[in-house]
Parts: structure tokens; C-alpha cells; sequence
DNA sequence: ACCGTTATGTTGATTTTTCAGCAGAATTGA
DNA sequence: TCAATTCTGCTGAAAAATCAACATAACGGT
């Protein structure tokens, strides 16, 4: 439970495509990298992070997958966490304002149900 | 409008910070540094973000006052973005469904009511 | 005027990060 | 089977980041 160790730019890099997909190859990770270097600094980066505790392998027949250690939903949270104090001073409101007003946002009615939904629900449960 | 430079481990937790209080000293920078250098490697960390075009600086009075150049709006709409993709799939309601369940999220009614209006303007909207 | 404090910049050394090269094992295909 | 390809780890060099030490200037108080 005692947090990880920090992660340098080209680590964050690779965090994010991992947490994006979910989790990944090697080689699937350097296809998404911006300037990718060679595979074998690829691999640098990936051990770094499994010594670091911020990646998990596992064997996938022949090659290694990587995932993260952080369960999603809690890395979502933290992440959240962060974003929303660092930028939109804990408020809320602000955040989910700038979510809707973001140029590709397509909001089916299903989608906009549940989210008032949500709303109510926050407040019945005194949040 | 060409993107600036990536930053390191250092440079963003300044950056983070002086996005949080929207502007600050050298010496408010530092008091809320995680594990703080010393003063004048603070100094050096703001000169490097300087020079790549994340801060600029002026002074207010003896004091040299530090801000992004970025402005506001557009780095929390980045960052949305940025965590949308990465974390939540693109969906806005994964990710709105995360802020509200966060631990110490408090809406008013009022906030409740306006909530509910973004998402309603956002559908009028086309999105 | 003098001293202490605060704010600042620059320099260079240390540490960390980043990366390519190389080598071994496993897999694939002919 | 044998060669080519893919996947992997390790090592050490190059580059970048981090930092403390030092130096200067301005200000306040005694």
C-alpha cells in the first residue's frame, strides 16, 4: 500500500499507453510511442517499471504482456483525484463542465439518463 | 502554438503546483514541494521551465511572480482530454461517474440543478 | 553605515534517465 | 535440420535532470 516509486517522462509515457490498452506488449507499446527509441530501450523502460512495482508480466504464450500493478478503477480515481485539485480547485462542477464542453463529446440520451442519474444518486448518498 | 518541450519528474510537480495557485513565488513554489531542494535548485528547475516556454515571469513589486503561458481554460481542457483518452476510454460518462464518486465530493442543490443543465446544453448542442 | 535576511542567477558536479549494442533463447518457415 | 526472425535481458556509454555551492544585489532594522 505504500505508494510507488516516481515514474521519469518515458516512463509516464508508457504508463499511459499500458493503462490505455489495458495491458500490452513490448512491441505494441512502442508502435504508440511518440518518437520511439529501439525495441531494446523499450524493454529498458519496461523493466525499470516491473522493478519499480508499476507494472505486472505475464507470459501470453510466447511473449510477455504488461499490465498495471494499480487496479484501473483506483488509478482512475487517483488520477481524478489529482486533476481535479491541481486544476479545477476540488470543484466539481468545473471538471464535469469541461468534460461536456470538450469538441468531441457525443452524448446519446441513454448516456445523459444515467449521468443525472448519477447526480442524484451522489447527493441521496450525501455527497 | 507548436507544442513546447516534454517535462521531467521536477518540472511537473512545479508546473502541477503553479497550476494549482495560478501563480507564485519561488518560495511558495517550494514550501509545497514533496520533498523540497534547496532554494536555489527550485530557482534553477524555474529558469529550465522558463526557457522552454512553460512559465513566464514578472515582477510584482521585489518578487518575481511565476505563471503558466498556457492559458487556464486551455491546459485544463488538455489535461481532460489527455485523462479522458488514457484512463476512461473516451467515455464521459465513465469519467463524470468517477467525480462524482469520489470520496469527498459535496454538490449543493444548486450545483445538482446546474450539473444537470450543462448536460442537457451539451446535447442541445450537437454533442 | 553596518549587518542580517531575502531574492536572485550561474556554474559545475553528481545522479538519474535514456538508449543502442550485443548476446542468448524461442519460434517460424523452408 | 538449419537459417531467419522474433523476443528477451544485460551492460555500459551518452544525454538529461537535479542539485548544492557560491556570488550578487536589494532591502530592513539597529
Amino acid at each position: 500500500m505504500t505508494d510507488l516509486p516516481p515514474l521519469s517522462r518515458r516512463e509516464r509515457e508508457v504508463m499511459d499507453i499500458v493503462h490505455e490498452l489495458g495491458d500490452a506488449t513490448a512491441a505494441a507499446i512502442r508502435e504508440r510511442m511518440a518518437e520511439p527509441p529501439t525495441d531494446s530501450a523499450v524493454r529498458s523502460t519496461l523493466r525499470i517499471l516491473v522493478d519499480k512495482g508499476h507494472l505486472a508480466r505475464e507470459y501470453d504464450g510466447p511473449r510477455l504482456v504488461y499490465s498495471p500493478t494499480v487496479p484501473a478503477q483506483r488509478a482512475r480515481r487517483s488520477v481524478m483525484r489529482h486533476v481535479l485539485r491541481t486544476f479545477f480547485g476540488g470543484s466539481v462542477e468545473g471538471a464535469v463542465a469541461t468534460l461536456l464542453e470538450l469538441e468531441d463529446t457525443r452524448l446519446t440520451p441513454d448516456e445523459r439518463a444515467r449521468m443525472k442519474a448519477l447526480i442524484d444518486q451522489a447527493s441521496e448518498e450525501g455527497r
